[in-house]
DNA sequence: GAGTGGTCTAGACCACTGT
DNA sequence: CAGTGGTCTAGACCACTCC
């Protein structure tokens, strides 16, 4: 015998008007005290059953303001092609590579909406990231930390961390220095810098919900995912050049993946 | 000033010492009444607190059994190569082809220890999928659904939908009937089939909270989301030759991506 | 049967929003 | 200030698990 609970049955009467676009976004759901009156239920049940709506991203509860229905959030797509866009400017002129990088690419947005924000830190490498890039633990990693947003709002569009042996990179000292991000070109620029060919990237992909920590970096709202985006760069002869992991809010990232096949 | 709440308070107290391994996988917290007891909140509070914690993914909430820290579910990869490595099975013989197929190579799993269920329907595209393959409305199209699971479990590894443009694959009668699922070779060797040569996948991800649909068809435990990978097939000459939709629990999926980068 | 978690009530108080 | 949502209490009852 399944147990019939109070919050799942007000849960499942809201849905459907919700769904079915009855009630479009923006619209307003009857008040709490209403709905308990009208189930014959106590407040603290309506609540779990609103709880559960807004977990599942279906509405948006502003305190004060009611409880609406979610209005969906226009995705960015992140396209695997950004790999060989950056690599194919790689060797135009300066200018050029300052123009416009791969966030503007993502986003649509100009170089002057977006405020960049970078990172650097040296750390030894403790077994696992030495393991990734097969150099023995101790090796000095150079850790990068970067962040953009668009300037009219708070929150970044992803967390992004990459790491690269600080060796590999230290022919050119200007790598080193994070007072030279946002590099025109971006990284696959400065890999060129240093003679490194990158052959290719491998992404991981994960999904989870978020954590209190994300949900302050991000700004999430509650019923988002995040994507995790685990990405290793190879050089041309197999080399692993860059660790990077990127943390993107799933409510509004679609990731773009093309697999070409050999003709027979 | 922002409001201090106690479920918040006592999900920061527990948090670390599960996240720290402090406890491990398995491990039970104190029971309900004693952390209610323990903190001067009352029971309620608690169990706000701990389905927080939940639908963090942290722990596992087992009626009568008591809050025990989440074990990881192993992930199960999910690797771009699949296309490629079956496009190159299509041209082998009978017994190769039916020896194992791509879910066996996802999960490494035996052809015997899998249940396969296929269902065939046709239907007439509406305004959407039709101007996903480039035809006009109303063009019959076939959607297959495809469930596999591990025969000791109940819940599948994914929920699979794949439509077809039935005209183009009429030429050969046995491919319309489901009842020659599991096809031998894969969805790669039905396109071989009739001529068809696929050229490259496109695949689109995304992730969200699981909806209560999922939660009964993949059996997905509180702290889930689902990842989204909504894939185009096209042929050599760049005609969509299938649409699919697989949705997958993100607890226990990785998806691998390899994007090669051209020779400067 | 003892101990566990899950849910529910009735009412209260507070915070936030908008008029 | 009126109306909204968010949280909390104290105690109760029930379902589930395991011994």
């Amino acid at each position: 015998m399944t147990l019939i609970r109070a919050y799942e049955v007000i849960a499942d009467d809201l849905r459907p008007s919700i769904r079915e676009g009855e009630r479009g976004p923006g619209d307003r759901l009857a008040a709490k005290a209403d709905l308990a009156r009208h189930h014959g239920r106590s407040v603290p049940t309506v609540q779990n059953a609103l709880r559960l709506l807004s977990d599942e991203g279906l509405i948006d509860r502003g305190h004060g303001r009611g409880n609406v229905v979610r209005r969906p959030r226009t995705p960015a797509v992140r396209d695997d092609s950004r790999y060989q866009w950056e690599e194919d400017r790689a060797r135009l002129p300066l200018a050029t590579r300052a123009a416009t990088g791969v966030t503007e690419r993502d986003t649509g947005l100009h170089a002057e909406a977006l405020v960049f924000h970078a990172q650097y830190r040296e750390v030894e490498a403790s077994a696992e990231p030495a393991g990734a890039f097969g150099v023995p633990a101790g090796t000095v990693l150079l850790r990068r930390a970067y962040r953009t947003r668009y300037s009219v709002e708070v929150a970044p569009f992803s967390l992004v961390t990459s790491g690269l042996v600080r060796d590999v990179i230290a022919a050119d000292p200007d790598l080193l220095d994070e007072a030279n991000e946002s590099w025109p070109g971006g990284s696959r620029h400065q890999l060129h810098t240093v003679g490194i060919e990158p052959g290719r990237v491998e992404a991981r992909v994960t999904a989870r919900p978020r954590t209190p920590e994300e949900v302050a970096a991000l700004d999430l709202p509650p019923g988002t995912s995040v994507i995790l985006l685990h990405g290793t760069s190879y050089d041309v002869d197999d080399r692993v050049v860059d660790v990077s992991h990127v943390t993107l809010p799933g409510d509004r990232t679609e990731l773009l993946f093309t697999t070409r096949l050999e003709r027979w």
